[in-house]
DNA sequence: GTTGTGACTTTTT
DNA sequence: GAAAAAGCCACAA
């Protein structure tokens, strides 16, 4: 039986290296939900509240929207999610925007034939 | 079991 | 480039 869909999309934000990021509509159709970017922001904000409010280790802060720009800013976590990125090598720009292009990760075990750009 | 909401996506104007 | 509308599904009360 397949786990639940936040445990789906935990398990792939913490597989998310370091200096790479992930946007919502990829985690919902890696977690087998493809259209439910909405679930997975929600899941995200449910488990703040579920852990500890910090981030329990998983690298939420790794989940950006598919415009390649911070989506925590109007909960109240995009400056704290902004200094973590920058902290990892990824360069965001005036507007809390990277580049998708170049920091945007896909697993490994879906590479069978994938889009993986390059880094 | 039903209702409401949301850290989104995509297309169109 | 910016804004608006519709679609989508899971979680919480």
């Amino acid at each position: 039986m397949a786990p639940a869909f936040r445990e789906r999309v935990l398990a792939l934000v913490a597989r998310i290296p370091e200096g790479h990021v992930m946007t919502y509509g990829q985690l919902a159709l890696l977690a087998g939900q493809p259209g439910a970017a909405r679930q997975v922001g929600f899941v995200m904000n449910s488990l703040m509240g579920s852990v500890s409010a910090g981030g329990n280790g998983l690298p939420w802060h790794r989940v950006i929207n598919a415009q390649g720009r911070v989506s925590t800013h109007k909960v109240g976590f995009g400056d704290m999610q902004e200094g973590l990125l920058r902290a990892e090598g990824v360069v965001l720009d005036g507007v809390g925007r990277c580049d998708l292009a170049a920091r945007q990760w896909w697993p490994e075990e879906e590479r069978g034939a994938p889009p993986t750009p390059l880094l």
